[in-house]
DNA sequence: CAACGTTGTTTCAACGTTGTAAACAGGTGC
DNA sequence: GCACCTGTTTACAACGTTGAAACAACGTTG
């Protein structure tokens, strides 16, 4: 095991008590002493036990980050930017999956208390708005990405009316007509799918056009191309897919059947994975600025750890830009 | 804050050591004060605080992964296997990105020190053998991945020069002649290539076929595609790109050049992950058992924490399978 | 020169938990 | 009546840290 301050202590002839102040940096420490116990804190390679500390002090500087799946590229990119955002402020991220489900979400609210983090950043995509209200909990939480706003805790997203609104308007700038929107979804009271479905139709009815959606359960490459499927019945000339994921799945799809891209069908999707700078062709997409979607989530998460209680929650938004891309302009 | 053992003491009228007894599942408790305490907890909503039982456990319950970036799709994938295996020793799981740089990977083998974590699942790519050898540490680790083997850890990873000269002999088998290697590197002393690139000459030499290797600095879908530009000269008719993502940046570039996947090139990768299977055309690959890797690593790691220091670290080998897909077989 | 403030250092208690050992009650056996 | 179990409960100390308060030594100040 490693020393503690006793063995420090000891061996410098100094109190426990002194150690600990030149440890933290106390001002009022002489030269002299200040120089004895640094030689033994480097002779001894002291490192703080950080349970002792956090015992201490109550905080145990390890924040928990709970989204869906790992292996979704977008929360895999928004996870990259937690860590580092986290970092600067020496906190470790633990990451915990939901998985998309109701009762995982519940466990983890659940589990925050246990005293193991100083706060949650989550990613709901099940529970809803009055659960969470009702939460008795006073642990810091932020609410991350999509999700009904004025909700009982700090919010940050990017407006996602407005973002469906402005692909939409891409695609019908390039001519289109019959353009399907792909990603709606039954049971999400809480989640994206309806802000996304409202920007689509907002845009469609502002040009007069018909409507046509396609609803998946969740948002992964085989429900895109299975929902792609059934829509070429439709014959769109274009489809705006509620997520890139989504869009790479339909992609094949459209692909499979020998139909070209963006000839027959443009295709667009929402969140400049990576992937989709990479596929043939390039997609088309609305990139949220996820470092700053981070930055804010763990901004807000401070303020909320340091803060008293009371404050009313917050509600943030994030920029974005459309990356017009092959899948919609062509080579 | 929430209550501590102490108040459910008192609201039980017993000491709080029996009602520690009672949390911790002790035997020898008469059920009626069981009952009593059981009552109190739930009436109290007690919660364990962790800091101090890990304090004075000295376990904190949290391992540190530490791989080089999270948002290249194999390592996404791996984390959460990783983080449910954990899951189910009660495990939380800390995340680490290295982005491949030597000071960070030696910063994190340091921080590991400092108890707040109980071991460490690192995925190395900087580091040499010998520095690790040189670790005074005694704190749990296990290596995770292609790595040199017989180093000083524990350390799991698929043969990987089996597996590349498997891949090669589909290419072969093929009746390819000019077969080209992409992702060997210079500096990695350490790493996957090397064996890669054993296994790749291994198979080629087996057939006295001739071999063109192409270098790149790291594994991400812009080397695989510049990389590929520069080895289109030598008009290959197989590439056999070490992992998924240069294959994916690669195939981009020969679909950009007019060329077809698989006619005039055949391509395969290593990892398997999603998007090479929802890739047009979809990519062949072999992949690695991730479940299982995650799996073996974490229960290395918990026989480390658990056991005595001192037994000889272990060699390990997860399985894999070859995913022969489109882009060598054709539709 | 007494009262006071400043600087440097220490003692003490506490954070919430659990291992150790000891105390206690109620038998059994002799 | 005593020694000796078995089962149940408790007191105490300790894990390593830090805030509060106390203390000693030393100027300053009125």
């Amino acid at each position: 095991m490693g020393a503690s301050l006793r063995d420090i202590a000891r061996l410098a002839g100094v109190s426990v008590k002194t150690v600990s102040n030149v440890v933290n940096g106390y001002a009022h420490v002489s030269p002299a002493t200040r120089a004895k116990v640094e030689h033994a804190l480097s002779q001894l390679d002291y490192r703080p036990n950080l349970s002792a500390r956090n015992l201490r002090r109550g905080r145990t500087g390890v924040i928990a980050l709970a989204l869906p799946e790992l292996d979704a590229p977008y929360f895999a990119e928004l996870s990259r930017f937690v860590i580092e955002a986290a970092a600067e402020l020496r906190w470790l991220v633990v990451i915990e999956q939901t998985d998309g489900s109701l009762e995982r979400e519940r466990q983890i609210l659940d589990g925050v208390r246990d005293h193991r983090v100083d706060g949650l950043i989550l990613s709901p995509v099940a529970i809803g708005v009055d659960e969470l209200a009702a939460r008795t909990d006073d642990t810091a939480l932020v609410l991350l990405g999509e999700r009904i706003h004025d909700g009982p805790a700090d919010h940050v997203a990017i407006d996602n009316v407005r973002a469906a609104r402005d692909v939409t308007e891409h695609l019908i700038g390039l001519g289109r007509t019959r353009i399907a929107a792909l990603g709606a979804q039954d049971n999400s009271a809480s989640g994206t799918a309806p802000l996304r479905l409202a920007g689509y139709r907002q845009a469609l009815a502002a040009h007069g056009l018909p409507e046509t959606v396609a609803k998946v359960e969740r948002y992964r490459r085989h429900e895109g191309a299975a929902a792609m499927a059934a829509l070429l019945g439709h014959r769109p000339d274009a489809v705006f897919c509620f997520n890139d994921l989504l869009a790479l799945g339909a992609m094949r799809t459209i692909l499979s059947a020998g139909l070209r891209v963006p000839e027959d069908i443009a295709l667009a999707g929402l969140d400049d994975i990576e992937d989709g700078r990479y596929s043939t062709p390039t997609l088309t997409t609305l990139a949220p600025d996820k470092a700053e979607l981070a930055r804010i989530a763990v901004d807000l998460l401070k303020r909320r750890i340091d803060g008293l209680p009371g404050h009313p929650p917050q509600e943030t938004r994030a920029g974005y830009r459309l990356m017009a891309r092959e899948s919609t302009l062509g080579r």
